[in-house]
DNA sequence: TTAAACCTTATAGCAATTACAAAGTCAATA
DNA sequence: TATTGACTTTGTAATTGCTATAAGGTTTAA
């Protein structure tokens, strides 16, 4: 095929192991694969054909995600133990990044379903019976209750929510689906106090704790655009559930499903599910 | 907290956001958040603690595996028909490189393992009777007899192999696992004649075609090491099987378990695993 | 001989930080 | 009030694995 077998030009050496000649130019200048000779007048680098199973050997490493600084200890150790070392390593390092990318696919799943029902979103405060399946929560307490201090104070409980959570190595993806949850006792009271911020989860996200499961069944929801509307549409649905002989089996979720981009740079604009679990009481036969 | 909640310089912007300050800078920078105030005689910055509502979107963005700059143009565009389409399109994205990492991380497996295998070996041209599973191949038929040019061809068939391999768009890291096949036809004759180089893929990789299947079953193998070695080796295997009463029930593998490194700058070193599925004939009783 | 196709070096760019230096500012204490 | 220590500013350079460009020299074939 080539007339010189070891007398290879850079250009021809990277067409046929499907590379760029700069890429073998650096590949030569980190010592990681040097041609076999140079014309001392020219400059002109010449290659071997056997030089090839040197270049497999890199791209090999390259693929399992070695950069140019471990495979050129590892050509350079000519150790083999190293070697397996590093595959060991290697394949931990991919099981990590595979979990991460899991996740994140998973919040854009979630994202692209919140923005498919924002689309198709009953009228504001209009109050809707949907079956719910199990979810599960990760639930930050701040002692402190979201609703009796201003936004400024919600977005310090939402730093420290995410400090928290950088503590609990949870991924930052699910950060994009948070609410408050307002337990059935005040709830009930119709008692605005709510302490605890929550971050939904994945089925088969995997931690150490503070992951609480959420009944599946029915729950009596409003949607609601913005923070000022989240406590009408909540006595809206409160009144709800008084009015038309309801009772309130749980806590009391409320769910940011999208927050908008920025229509106005300094404040938060997001579309909130608010949800109770309920069951109907019976009627009393007169 | 705080004392002034918006009048908070970047050191704790930063530390209650869990980001650098640098990185602030950058954005500011790049316009992607910039500080609601700016001390024009110092130049300090300082920030809002409702543009952390700002931050958290980044970093969200961020994390779905969006760059700075579609993330920039999603927030200037505010268009969120804009961010779905990007969702979906990170969501593809996502996908390839998992599938990418899936194989990436069989192929390190499989190197392992092969390495396991190494340790562990016979010694050289011992013949050893072993079961084997299915396997499936992909394969090129170079149309040249591998065993009648010498190792410089080799490299030329193996380059070839590479461009055809990269049009079929398998993942480099299989490039491990390679081999020749020597058809049954051939073995029985011991003619050394094999045309086509294989690749070694995982039972759930997805190809347009050029995959044959190898069947489980019995096979007689040898093990050698290096190039130079593999012909001795194979006749060693063809003896061994008209001398014990074998019948060849399919095509003969010659398959590269571990490339070494480089031992020798100049040339591949290998450790070898020829194989050649049997069946014992009946023996005649007299 | 002349042009096309090739080679050389050197420099800069990408993306998203991180690291550093030199100098200016702020807030609290001695 | 001065001084200290912690902070801020700007600017530059490093990181990784290439890719791109420019300005110039070499080979090869017509």
């Amino acid at each position: 095929m080539e007339k010189a077998m070891d007398h290879i030009t850079i250009g021809t050496m990277a067409k046929i192991n499907g590379i760029s000649e700069q890429t073998l130019r650096l590949y030569d200048k980190m010592r990681l694969l040097q041609p076999s000779e140079i014309n001392t007048e020219t400059g002109y680098r010449y290659y071997n054909i056997k030089q090839c199973a040197q270049l497999d050997m890199i791209q090999y490493m390259k693929a399992l995600g070695m950069n140019l600084v471990q495979i050129k200890e590892c050509l350079d150790g000519k150790d083999i133990r190293r070697f397996t070392q590093i595959l060991y390593l290697q394949k931990q390092n991919l099981e990590k990044q595979m979990l991460e990318m899991h996740y994140a696919k998973q919040a854009i799943e979630r994202s692209i379903e919140s923005y498919r029902r924002y689309e198709s979103a009953p009228e504001e405060n209009t109050v809707i019976l949907e079956y719910i399946h199990q979810r599960r929560i990760f639930c930050y307490d701040t002692k402190i209750n979201c609703y009796s201090y201003g936004m400024d104070y919600y977005e310090h409980i939402l730093r420290s929510l995410k400090k928290n959570y950088a503590l609990h190595h949870l991924p930052m993806c699910y950060f994009c689906n948070v609410g408050s949850i307002m337990r059935k006792e005040f709830f009930q009271k119709k008692e605005l106090c709510a302490t605890e911020v929550i971050l939904f989860v994945e089925d088969d996200f995997q931690s150490e704790d503070g992951i609480e499961v959420i009944r599946e069944g029915m729950y009596l929801c409003t949607y609601c655009y913005g923070f000022n509307n989240e406590e009408k549409s909540l006595k809206i649905l409160m009144d709800f559930i008084s009015e038309h002989n309801y009772e309130v089996k749980g806590d009391c979720i409320s769910e940011i499903l999208i927050e908008f981009p920025t229509f106005n740079n300094y404040d938060r604009n997001a579309f909130f599910k608010l949800q109770v679990p309920v069951k109907q009481k019976k009627k009393k036969i007169i």
